[in-house]
DNA sequence: TTTTATTATCGTAATATTGCAATATATAAA
DNA sequence: TTTATATATTGCAATATTACGATAATAAAA
């Protein structure tokens, strides 16, 4: 069937996976530390910088918007990236409360 | 073309992202949750637990076993699951390393 | 040995993801 | 206004993922 059964599920069941998703790419993991590096949340080297064509970047930071872990400015003709500090940091938050649970009703 | 680009990355990022895959899906996580209420780490009352068919759930298993995240130990004709500790603990870290260094370099 | 119960594997259908060429959009520069 | 530059969107091909029925494999119970 190839859909997953969200229904089923709860909603921080599905918050987490859907985090995880997001995160699940190796070219979005290398977009976010490039991002994380570049003192004025510069734009498109990124293009430059990982090895993926101008649209497959454009849709890897679609995804990295849609849960909001990134935020791109528009200036002028560019659009600056960067980190949305406060998300990132919730994000972190709400992952090691999963594990910490998780690990800590372990048998 | 649907195939992941991995060779253009370091091993650190396709790591990551491989974790995140694992995790990235709301059976998985629930799967996880619900091992790690078990006292005795008990085996399928996962199926029933949730609310998937039986191979499918054996295929989530496996995933989960891929990246040493749960083990999975014969007890006759039963097999009993529980989250590999050591490893949990490893993968949490890992998580948070990335998190942070990427905070502290952020914009 | 036969039956039953538990788990894994195979095969397949439906859907999702990845990546890119082509193209559209938008703004700055000439 | 025209041209050049930067980014987004569309459409598509290749591959991956999700889920499940059918079936195989294994071991306990009868």
């Amino acid at each position: 069937m190839g859909i997953t059964k969200t229904q089923i599920f709860n909603t921080k069941q599905n918050e987490l996976a859907t985090i995880f998703k997001v995160l699940s790419n190796p070219a979005r993991i290398a977009i976010l530390q490039y991002i994380s590096t570049q003192e004025a949340c510069i734009c498109n080297d990124i293009v430059d910088e990982i090895g993926l064509a101008q649209p497959t970047i454009s849709q890897h930071l679609k995804e990295l918007k849609s849960i909001d872990l990134i935020t791109g400015e528009i200036e002028g003709k560019r659009v600056c990236y960067c980190i949305n500090l406060k998300k990132w940091k919730k994000i972190q938050d709400l992952l090691n409360s999963f594990f910490d649970k998780t690990k800590f009703n372990c048998c």
